[in-house]
DNA sequence: ATGAGTGATGTAAAGGTTTACATAGACGCA
DNA sequence: TGCGTCTATGTAAACCTTTACATCACTCAT
């Protein structure tokens, strides 16, 4: 009998003198035993150390109490505090995270599907924003999903996010508010669903407001640093220059910083700037970037909420709605009025 | 039969028209089986769309192949960069990272280790820099396991990270060389290992460079950028003031960095600032900070293998050894030559 | 006294693998 | 032909649970 082997059910229950179905019964459903024999089971535990065998007991119940995470970039700071999110709600519910790291490559998508099939995982939470396809895809039995941050191309996953829509529009009616009359919007993509959306909220905010789109000013973008920086560059081009930018993003807004800043202009005193997600760089460029911030954790709480509640009820009922969460104005201080009045 | 249940590896050799030990064999070791039936149990292997039931083998073979990755703060950018070398490497042959966040609750460590314990995970790696301790723990037998970036306290477990002390040395060795005669030390403590070493570093550096040490100037402090303030303050305070301040990480620096601001003072014209660490945040404050790089991802992937061979080795010799990595020194604008002559 | 009903416990099967051991066929050699 | 060796495959046990079903000892009403 080595000291160090990991005690087993049936251990147990020859110390308690019971049987090892009674020994299950006590630790899963306390109320299906005796009082007395209740305790001793529970001193016999004490005595050995005594474990489930997670394992054993997912092969037998065909299901584990693991939950995988697929996202494309685990640095991403939006993933990093959504997980935290995450992470402490499946712990309560004595599950834990499979982290899965995609760099969106196809292959290691699969790869990681292919062990949520053969490992039963419980469940699975997308920050992809798109699932590989293929047969190899279409014909595993998939776990209950939920999509986080940005929907699944062709929804077919319930979703949460911020609103996107209602963010950029907010943040666009700020500079509205400012006095602003010509808003350049950069970043403008059909790439991802969710900066399309943001752009609908621009285009609804600019419209409430009866300022008639100006195409000259929609620059194309990828929310990359670098697109910013081009946009920019783009603009004073054209020679037709706005009052403030609403950027697609946070990146993209600090590159029209920069750019702005290379030319030797002050934010926001020459042009506004405001940017999208709140990324832990907005707090620290120069001068504090005004944006919509992502709910990061109540997105990873509520998404998995939402997979506990699918994975209990099995309820498909509400399998591919969308919850949006409504996004916060953060102020800071690359917002001002513009130098000119509203009408050039 | 269901299409979308998952093929086991009965209905593969059924197929086949082999045995499932054969399937088995075919998977697992190739070798020691037929050229002619590999390729029939290959062929079944695709028509069912088969996938191992990691469950059942792990049970069989008393092993997962989950790897625990134990951190008190999944936010932190160290932690997320080399967690990165880690996924990689670990996908790479096969096995996935399972992440635990302790925020340092003991209690949550404990947790983790029973599902450890549980599930049998392959191996452990630990950012924690200790181990809860305690009865329960003592009694339970952990997997392989090596500690990143903080020595784990009573040295039990292999160690993998920077070498702090010939980090703080080279940033101290920068400051002198720069012509810095009086450097403060910020952030002294007792509390982290890799800290005592950099302090050790920097007295090293002092010393070779024949620089009495002067008390006055080592300010204790926890880390945090509040602990930078006020360690500033206290030097001005005391009246004592000198000509570079040498942080402990940049955190620290950077808390020194916005005091010197506060008081009008220009980094590096006014005052040298050096950090450790290089956090992201140390590219975008003004001006940029000059500090000591983790190698991050090295780290990753090096605790990553080092674990895979006590894993497969069962290699106890060299268990407890640490492995340090030379780390780099990354020029950026907070440092000069000091205003005055190095004689006061 | 008998039978039904109830509550606590035990028995045994099932879940999908891996692998030690057994078997069978092929081959070489005396 | 007979025997030993070797290689390829099959058989069956073991890993540790959970749970349907059986059993048993009661209580209580008739």
């Amino acid at each position: 009998m080595a000291p160090k082997d990991q005690a087993t059910i049936e251990d147990v229950a020859r110390i308690a003198g019971v049987s090892i179905a009674t020994v299950s019964r006590a630790v899963h459903s306390p109320e299906r035993v005796a009082e007395t024999t209740r305790k001793k089971v529970n001193q016999a535990i004490l005595v050995t150390g005594y474990t489930t065998n997670a394992m054993a007991r997912s092969l037998r119940m065909g299901r584990s109490n693991i939950i995988l995470v697929l996202a494309p970039d685990i640095g991403d700071p939006n993933f990093s505090s959504t997980l935290i999110g995450i992470e402490t709600e499946a712990r309560a519910r004595g599950h834990a995270i499979l982290i899965g790291h995609t760099q969106n490559d196809p292959e290691r998508a699969i790869d990681y599907l292919k062990y949520v099939t053969s490992h039963q995982a419980a469940g699975m939470i997308l920050f992809t924003g798109r699932l590989p396809t293929g047969d190899a895809v279409s014909a595993m039995p998939l776990p209950p999903t939920v999509a986080a941050f940005e929907p699944i191309q062709d929804g077919t996953f319930p979703y949460v996010g911020v609103d996107d829509c209602a963010g950029a529009r907010k943040a666009t009616e700020h500079l509205l508010a400012a006095g602003h009359r010509t808003i350049a919007f950069v970043g403008d993509t059909q790439m991802r669903i969710a900066y399309q959306r943001r752009r609908q909220g621009f285009d609804a905010a600019m419209d409430a407001a009866r300022v008639p789109p100006d195409n000259r000013i929609i620059v194309k973008g990828d929310g990359t640093t670098a697109s910013g920086e081009h946009a920019v560059e783009l603009l004073f081009m054209r020679d037709h220059l706005p009052s403030a930018f609403m950027c697609v993003n946070d990146t993209t807004a600090i590159g029209v910083m920069n750019a702005l800043a290379a030319r030797r202009y002050n934010v926001p005193l020459d042009f506004s700037v405001i940017g999208f997600d709140d990324v832990p760089q907005a707090t620290y460029v120069s001068p504090p970037l005004t944006t919509i911030r992502q709910p990061r954790s109540i997105i990873g709480k509520t998404a998995i909420s939402r997979l506990f509640n699918m994975i209990e009820k099995k309820d498909g009922a509400l399998a591919t709605t969308e919850q949006l969460i409504a996004p916060d104005l953060v102020l800071r201080g690359s917002v001002t009025s513009p130098k000119f009045s509203p009408d050039r």
